[in-house]
DNA sequence: GCATGTGAAAATCTTCACAGCA
DNA sequence: TGCTGTGAAGATTTTCACATGC
């Protein structure tokens, strides 16, 4: 779902209808897997037309939890985090970076982006902020100790970037980018 | 395998010998997964006692053409690629960002983890180079026309991490990593 | 006794093919 | 006619269970 999704808001101010067929193509997949992944979910299309791409994104956005703003935190304003407070793409998603966090004092009350950097410390408000979504960006011999002060401030989301581990109670879902792992696996093919 | 490998360079400084049970565990994923895996590319673990943990790494680093260094080249130095370049983490896969290029002016010339940063028209060196893997972090708008001049300059594998669909000939190799999706995927599990 | 390597079984995922609707 | 939604078939992946080797 996260794939289509992507798929069409690329598409969407293109086109206004679009076939299995034709995404199927777009996307480099077989169309009969998009037909049967959205029947899961009920009824998408019309027979004859195809789905009206922006009814389409807004079904997936609800499946998906996206209907309503989410606010993220992110922890680590270094390169990657400052990469990552300055990057327009969230927003598409129904996603904002409401707040970020250093331990370095000569970072701390600097502001990226309209996001003012705060102290480490002040973690736990995150939960009076109702933001229960994070962005793990630290070095990485600090990423388990990051994890363990957001589950307490009540994250129940992380994206974590570093290439550690991280243990969380099994209610919090983490989703880990290795860059370098990724990059790991081009060889194998050329 | 390339989490296989992730899993076991991390257990590397810890223990000698692993079983397939105790690495299932690490990687929270089931046992017989694991040998059936290793299965297919042949023996690699003595019965009653388990796999040599670094001769496993090796013979994984063979599958994925990993034994042999390689070098990469990173296009745009901006947060994300400035983040990319300081990065420690891809010399325990064997590799190298050997070579950076951006188009900006003030960036040019300037040094980072001790590669000088290149103009970006001097993309086609990177064949006489042997350099045939590459990092986009351009802005997305760059994307499609730095795969062109990346792929006629030669470059086999591509870890795109702009959000839209690159196009290359089929013979290279794509590996997109879009922040935003990976963070859009967790709203649906809390 | 302990853990691998592997056929066989079970579960899951993908594709086919077509009835039915716009 | 064109395309969806979906049972059924086919393909693949995952797990089981155990004979074999250290």
């Amino acid at each position: 779902m996260p794939v289509y999704l992507r798929g069409l808001l690329l598409l969407s101010d293109q086109e206004q209808n679009i076939s299995s067929r034709n995404l199927a193509d777009f996307l480099s997949i077989n169309d009969s897997q998009i037909r049967k992944d959205f029947s899961y979910f009920g009824a998408f299309g019309t027979p004859g037309v195809g789905y009206d791409i922006r009814k389409l994104i807004k079904r997936i956005k609800k499946i998906l939890n996206l209907s309503v703003f989410h606010k993220a935190a992110l922890v680590g304003v270094g390169n990657l985090g400052s990469a990552i407070l300055a990057y327009p793409g969230f927003r598409m998603y129904g996603f904002d970076i409401a707040a970020a966090f250093d331990n370095d004092p000569k970072r701390i009350g600097r502001e990226i982006n309209n996001v003012r950097i705060e102290d480490i410390s002040s973690l736990p408000a995150l939960r009076r902020r109702k933001i229960s979504l994070a962005i793990i960006a630290v070095p990485r011999d600090a990423a388990q100790q990051t994890a363990d002060a957001l589950v307490k401030a009540g994250v129940k989301g992380i994206l974590n970037f570093s290439p550690l581990r991280i243990t969380v109670p099994k209610k919090v879902k983490v989703i880990t980018i290795d860059i370098a792992m990724e990059l790991a696996r081009l060889p194998y093919y050329i």
